[in-house]
DNA sequence: TGGTATAACATGGGAAAATATGGTAATCAA
DNA sequence: TTGATTACCATATTTTCCCATGTTATACCA
């Protein structure tokens, strides 16, 4: 098997007036060994923002050309969705990302991010949001043991 | 895998008089790394007018020609009616094109105009009418959550 | 083991470049 | 010539880039 690219850890960095925040320096290795770019976009589930690599998104582009019609409502509805609200985002030398004002409000953070691997893709809350979403998870997690193995495992 | 190109991002930008509207920066990069064109036709389903690169068009056309029974009657129709009424949309220097009183007239576009990304192809549309369009889409999304979520994790 | 040097990272601020947009001049067709 | 279309210039704003500094993590040595 080649080599492993997962978004992994959750870490905290500020966010600057400017909507900056440093993207954790395993998430821009990623990027770098992949030669792709960060993608950006509201959670349609959860008040955080979600990212994954621009490569994640084209292959979904692509298998939705494959498995539906050129003219289809259904691909129409899931692309203005999905392509209409994500973004590139690179970062600068100094590895930061500038995070813009819809997403920011959708996940209500203000002057500080946390950033959560989730494997191929990753989640960016606001920190007390957060801290709520992964009490209620492990919770959930210790009630529901089988089907959460099952599908961990799924993939 | 190669570099990726996909149109992203909902962006408002002005229309003045003579019909001249910025092409996002980002999509004149796809344009110019493509060495194609941009091409508009009126959207077949909606109030608004969609773009493509020609590259797009051209695919199209082929996938047509090699397999024949692939799309229906009714499907060839429908490209017709998309060819016919596609044209090719050059920029100037400063990144803008002009749009026709044809697509402006069916999509309602005045003084300001949405360029919603949809991966391969974007649409254009008035920001009141898009605004209403993008509230229904992520209310059906909400509603039909679990067809969406296949779609996502499918990769 | 403890301490120090070194490197990597995060973060604040300002300079430089890119973008959007209003206006004017040049070009073309009728 | 006249109206329409296209190309070009000017400017304000936004975004990106780069330097400087503080902080944290890592490596090295006594």
């Amino acid at each position: 098997m080649g080599k492993v690219f997962l978004f992994l850890d959750t870490i905290t960095n500020k966010v600057d007036t400017k909507g900056r925040v440093s993207l954790p320096a395993d998430y821009r290795e990623i990027v770098k060994e992949l030669s792709t770019d960060i993608v950006c976009y509201r959670s349609l589930t959860a008040p955080c923002i979600e990212g994954c690599t621009e490569n994640l998104l084209a292959k979904l582009a692509s298998e939705m050309e494959n498995s539906l019609d050129f003219f289809s409502q259904a691909q129409d509805n899931l692309t203005n969705l999905i392509f209409g609200d994500a973004r590139k985002f690179g970062f600068d030398s100094t590895g930061r990302i500038v995070l813009t004002e819809k997403l920011l409000k959708h996940a209500q953070i203000t002057d500080s991010a946390v950033f959560v691997g989730k494997g191929r893709k990753f989640q960016i809350w606001n920190p007390e949001n957060w801290a709520k979403e992964e009490a209620r998870i492990r919770n959930d997690a210790l009630k529901n043991r089988p089907s959460l193995t099952f599908a961990k495992e799924n993939n």
